[in-house]
DNA sequence: GCTTGACTTGGACAATGTCCAGCATGGGGC
DNA sequence: GCCCCATGCTGGACATTGTCCAAGTCAAGC
């Protein structure tokens, strides 16, 4: 994750204590959290921390393109730090665990010149469903 | 629609103002409203009709598997009444304009058992994104 | 027509997210 | 190293979406 860092600062990021946190929190594979998991782990680094600060900070990755928004289910947003290998999500219907997926094939190729509407089609997004092992098990 | 509406009744559905209002706002092709969109348009047809009981109604006609949720965008779940025919959504990057597809292939077969993390595998959601003719245009 | 249990209502509450005015500070310029 | 100020942070108000409940209302079977 200093990688992370060291490409922000070279994007002219101002490096905050607030910042380092949010980027330390995000670290990792296979990490979806929401902002607010965010904001509870930060501030177990950094007490003082604010809900809008994590918010804010959260918002510039996403535009800076270096963390993804991720809506698999219909409560919060999850943001996604692996953003530089493409990849699609599995999704256990029961407990919301989520792991990162590599399909063969490309979705795009499928999807026919008759059922385009006319729309510029530009990327394509693929979760799949299922029950995880742990709540296969219970 | 009335195909719905007997569909309910034959269900032991208790027959109401409110709920056929939301029957009839659900009509159609194409149809992906939020539940606080079906309110304003049950509204125009139904003045007292209350929040509350377009929630409930919605909710109801998801569990029968009349009505399908999807979440195209981070906003509000979307209810759609095309359930009866498997699709997936091509939705707009600007406007938010919504179509269904129906693509060639079955993007549960790209899904290689090592990519399954031990998962029981259900369901696959696949969501095209692009740009719509009339954004194009503009 | 009654009766009754299911349905509806309005409003309180919860979860998630946005916005803002005012304070704090990182880091470039000296 | 120190100052300065644009940039970032904070707490809280507010917005949107959704859930829940007690009390009143009504569809439908008799
Ligand atoms: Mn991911
Ligand atoms: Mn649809
Ligand atoms: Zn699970
Ligand atoms: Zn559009």
């Amino acid at each position: 994750m200093s990688d992370l860092l060291e490409r922000l600062r070279g994007r002219g990021w101002r490096m905050t204590a607030q910042r380092r946190v949010v980027a330390e929190v995000l670290a990792g594979d296979h990490v979806h959290l929401t902002a607010d998991e965010v904001h509870a782990r930060a501030v177990a680094k950094l007490p003082e921390i604010s809900r809008a600060t994590v918010y804010n900070t959260l918002g510039e990755l996403v535009s800076l393109g270096e963390v993804l928004e991720v809506s698999t289910d219909k409560r919060a947003k999850r943001y996604d730090p692996n953003a530089h290998r493409p990849h699609h999500h599995l999704v256990c219907a029961q407990c919301g665990a989520i792991r990162d997926v590599h399909p063969t094939g490309n979705p795009m190729s499928d999807l026919p010149d008759s059922e385009r509407f006319g729309f510029t089609v530009s990327d394509v997004e693929v979760t799949y469903r299922g029950i995880c092992p742990n709540c296969a098990k219970a």
